[in-house]
Order: structure tokens, then sequence, then C-alpha cells
RNA sequence: GCGGCAGUAGCUCAGUUGGUAGAGCAUCAGCUUCCCAAGCUGAGGGUCGCGAGUUCGAGCCUCGUUUGCCGCUCCA
């Protein structure tokens, strides 16, 4: 395990060193848990994502693509459960370290009171037998009504602390009140924090009045808000997916793991609408090519396994994940739910409008169920690079560190290479490169010695070198270099398109799908 | 968020009881080189994460802050 990490840590300095990922804002000291994409690290992200949407919509003639705007109603997150599920206002003891709800500390003080009421009733009955009247007690003696007025005054101060959400209030309040925390026994409380996943901003001049917006912490309600757009104007028939690529954001409490975890993100999406009580049907079928879109890649099916969910959140009645094995455990990369009709029920709910489908067979109307299919760019990313990643030794005690990216991933495709840099053997080169940078990301080296060039494409995961010597002028053919084996094969140059073609297209990749 | 550890060149790191910063690799310019890095010559690159304090003097000591790692916590 410790050697694991090691490796994770050579390969978040390789990531960093190759262009690849850069912490963010770097020469400000950073941005916690936010990092950039590099030269390099873009292009790799942009494949992974064609890889994704051509999958989607190119295989699936019921799939279409939409790209939501950032910014949505406000009121979707009130429908979406986003806004209420997250407001819990949250204090740690420093001695304990344990973390409580303010809200819920302050409530058992007022149950205290109550407690201490009860308790003096209690005594009295005791005391006074049968001819107690304990309405009475209660509404004159002085101890519970002074009990009562403490309650009463504590119960108005959180109410309005509350209200207001105003923390320091409320830690002001455990204080005053003395509440300790039951563990340690002790009062050294941090202050009262937050939890609140969604980034808030505002829309408007604040002068006249601004409403609050939030950045999206999902994709998918951008999808459910268009569900009636896209079915009526793209005529589509249940059952249809709609997909989507998009950053959406979360103010995670820790965000850690490298691009594991980052406030910032990206997601790829599908949600694919169904008939009620087709959802099972379907969630096994997305969950099984899903799956397949994974191995796919060639990163190997070991790395894969499923991890079904027994707590289901709010909206769903099936979920489960595609876990990768990471460096630091398998980790999930991507989720498939079953989220019913909850999203467009709510929805429906909200703005008032009909959400509804009519089904032509059976010819009723209904809110279509949905199959979710979600997956984290960033991770898809990090799984990618970790598996490809590698410190390979070499015969006579040599390491060359390699990328074995899949192919059609590759930031770069192939790069040309002259063995040395005079006897026109530059300008031959060029040609060649003139002529396949049309249709393939290609690079032109030609400092330092050949072993060295191809290092450095081996770090990139440059799936080809091809080298021009003096035969080349002679006969036109030149070294074909393959980055996993080191083989190198003698090829014309007229063929070089249709070699390279074959093996680093998004086609042949997207055809073993089928 | 709490606690522990750390931050020196693009990467990996050294830096003596406090005395104006180094190495290897990498980069750049040449030379050399007919197929798997580390031949030759030369050059560039760091206000030592940031800000205060102590001191005649701080990479080193103190405080704050920020970023990362590990553990706990949290996690739709």
């Amino acid at each position: 395990m410790a050697q694991q990490e090691d490796v994770f840590k050579k390969i978040v300095s390789h990531a960093k060193e190759y262009g690849f990922v850069f912490p963010s804002s770097e020469i400000y000291d950073g941005l916690s848990a936010v990092y950039d994409y590099g030269q390099n690290g873009v292009e790799l992200k942009n494949n992974i994502k064609r890889y994704w949407w051509e999958a989607m919509t190119l295989l699936h003639e019921n799939i279409v693509g939409i790209d939501s705007a950032i910014f949505m109603h406000p009121t979707i997150w009130k429908a979406s459960g986003h806004v209420d599920a997250f407001n819990d206002p949250l204090i740690d003891n420093r001695d304990s370290k344990k973390r409580y709800r303010a809200d819920v500390l302050i409530e058992e003080q007022i149950a205290k009171y109550d407690e201490k009421i009860e308790k003096e009733v209690a005594k009295a009955a005791k005391r006074f037998g049968e001819s107690f009247d304990a309405d009475l007690f209660r509404t004159t003696n002085p101890r519970v009504l002074e009990h009562k007025a403490k309650r009463d005054a504590l119960h108005e101060r959180f109410a309005q602390a509350m209200n207001d959400s105003n923390l320091e209030e409320l830690r002001q309040i455990i204080i005053d009140e003395a509440i300790v925390c039951p563990i340690s026994g002790t009062k050294n409380w941090t202050e009262v924090r937050q939890f609140n996943l969604m980034f808030k901003t505002e829309m408007g001049s604040t002068a006249d009045g601004a409403m609050t917006v939030y950045l999206r912490p999902e994709t998918a309600q951008g999808i459910f808000v268009n569900y009636l757009n896209v079915q009526k104007t793209g005529r589509m028939r249940i059952p249809f997916g709609i997909a989507q690529i998009g950053k959406a954001f979360r103010n995670e409490i820790v965000a850690r793991q490298f691009i594991f975890r980052m406030r910032e993100f990206e997601q790829m999406e599908m949600q694919f609408f169904v008939r009620p009580g087709e959802e099972m049907k379907w969630f096994a079928h997305w969950k099984e090519w899903r799956l397949r879109w994974h191995k796919a890649l060639g990163l190997g099916d070991e790395k894969y396994r499923y991890h079904d969910h027994e707590k289901l959140a709010h909206y769903a009645n099936a979920a489960t994940d595609i876990e990768f094995q990471m460096p630091f455990g398998f980790k999930e990369v991507e989720g498939i739910h079953s989220r019913t009709n909850f999203d467009l029920s709510q929805h429906e709910k909200f703005s008032g409008k009909k959400i509804q489908y009519f089904d032509p067979e059976l010819n009723e109307s209904y809110t279509p169920y949905v199959i979710e299919t979600s997956i984290g760019v960033d991770r898809m990313f990090l799984s990618v690079l970790c598996s490809s990643y590698e410190e390979q030794p070499l015969e006579g005690g040599d390491t060359r560190t390699v990328l074995h990216l899949p192919a059609a991933l590759a930031p770069v495709k192939c790069a040309v290479l002259p063995l040395i840099r005079k006897d026109g053997l530059p300008e031959k080169a060029r040609e060649i490169v003139d002529e396949l940078k049309f249709d393939f990301a290609t690079h032109y080296e030609e400092k330092d010695t050949i072993g060295k060039r191809y290092r450095r494409q081996d770090a990139i995961g440059t799936p080809y070198c091809i080298t021009v010597d003096h035969q080349t002028l002679e006969d036109n053919t030149v070294t074909l270099r393959e980055r996993d084996s080191m083989e190198q094969k003698r090829v014309a140059v007229a063929d070089l398109h249709r070699l390279i073609h074959e093996n680093v297209s998004l086609t042949s990749l997207l055809r073993k799908l089928k």
C-alpha cells in the first residue's frame, strides 16, 4: 500500500512535469482542490469526452445531446431537494474532535429545561400525594416558572438565530448555555459553520435586489428541465435518452486525492427516459453497457467492479457504482441510478407545468421513469492516467517511463523525427508532418539523440514515432516505432496514414461496442 | 473542519551552531551522433510558499497564513 501511494505521488509529479495537470493559480500559492489541465491534459480529456459522446449519441439513434447553462432558476434546486438536504450548522469540539449539529445541541438543551420542569412536578406530586394539582403547579410554582422562562427565552433566541442563519449567535448560545461535549465534557468549541455544498452567487445588480443563483451541483437537472423541449422538438419516443457533458460545482468539506475529488469538476451524464415498470430492465441494460464502454479501452478488466448501493438516495430505487482500481483503492468512477419519476414529478409540482408523455402504444399518459448514467470526466482521466503509467525496466538495467494510453485517447498520435539534423533529413521529415497533421496530432522533434526523443514521446504516451533516415531520401520508407513493444518496422511513407489510422482512430474503439 | 508532518530551480532533493543558495536530471544555444535517455562546450532559471516578528544578519528560530500529504471526521 505504501508502495502504491509512492507510485501515486510519482504519477502526480509526472502529470505536472509533462503538462497534463497543474495546481490551479499556482503562482499565487494555489487554490485548494482546484486543478488546471495543461497542454497534454486537455487533449487527453477532450479525447475521453469525445469517446463518451460518440459512444452515446452516434451509436444510439434514440439518444441526443444538449448543453444546458450552468446558471439555472433557483427554484430548480428546491425541487431537486438540494437546497433543503444540506442546511446544517455544524460545530466541532476541539478536545474530543467530535462534530455536532449546532441546532441539535441547542434543541437538546431546550429539552433539558423541560426535563427539569418535569422533575419538579414529579417531586411535588410525590410530596402532596393525591391532592396534587399538576396544572396549577405548572402555572404557579416559582421554580417551574423560572425554568419555563429560561426555556422560552432560549427557544426564541434559537428560533431567531436559525431564521437569520446567524452562525455566530448559535455559537454564542452554546457558550452562554454552557453546553458541554458529551464525550470530552469540555466547552472548547470551534466556530459554527454552515455545511452547504452549493456555491452561491448573485445575478443582477445588488442595488435593485439581486437574485441568489447557484452554480449547479450536478448536470442532471439541466436535462430534466429540458425534457419537454427535447421530447417535443426532437419528436422523441420513449424509451429515449438525453446526454450532456458539463461542469458542476460542489463545495466539499474535504476535497483530496488530486483530481479525484475537486470542487469544480466535469460530468458526462445521460438520462434515459422509460415506461414506468420497465426501469429495472433498463437499469440492468445500462449497467452492463456502461461497463463494456469502460472495458473497451483495454485498461484491464480486473480493474473494474460494481458496487451496488444498499442505502439509496431520496430519489432512487436502485443504484450501482462502477469502481476502478486507483493506486489508493477501488473508487467510484461512474454511477448508474434508477431515479424513478422523482425529478420530473418534482419539476411538475414546482413549475406547475404538465410534464408527461403520451405513449401511443399504450394509449395513455404517464410521467416517465429515469435511468441515469453519470461519469466523472476527471475521475475517468485519473483512471486512464494511473493505469497507463509504467516505469518499465529494460534490458541493460535501464528504465523508461511510459504511458500506455489507449491510442485513441493519446494527446499526440505520432512524432516525426529526423535521425540526424542535417543532410536534408529535417526537410523530409517536415514534408511528412505536413501530410499527417491534417488527421493526427503530430509532433516534430530534432533535438537530442533519437533514443532520448523516443523516451520523451513515451512519457506523454505517443503511440507512434516515425523516423526519417538517409534511406528515406532514396526509397521513401521510414521506421515506424511502436510505443508499447518498442518494435520497429520499415514502412513506405505512402502507407503511414493508413497504418496509423487503423490503430489510433476513435472509430476502431467505437466498433468494439457493437 | 480537527490533529500530525511537510513546502528550497520544471522534476527529485542537499543545505553545517543563523553569515547574501547548491547538485543531478530537465530546458535553451552550439558541436557530435545512421535507431532506444544521461558524449562535449556554453547559457538561462530561485526575493528558499506568502506575511510579520526576533536578530547586526533568517532557507534555518517564533507567530500567523496558504498549499499538499497522512489520520480522524464528513460525504446524494
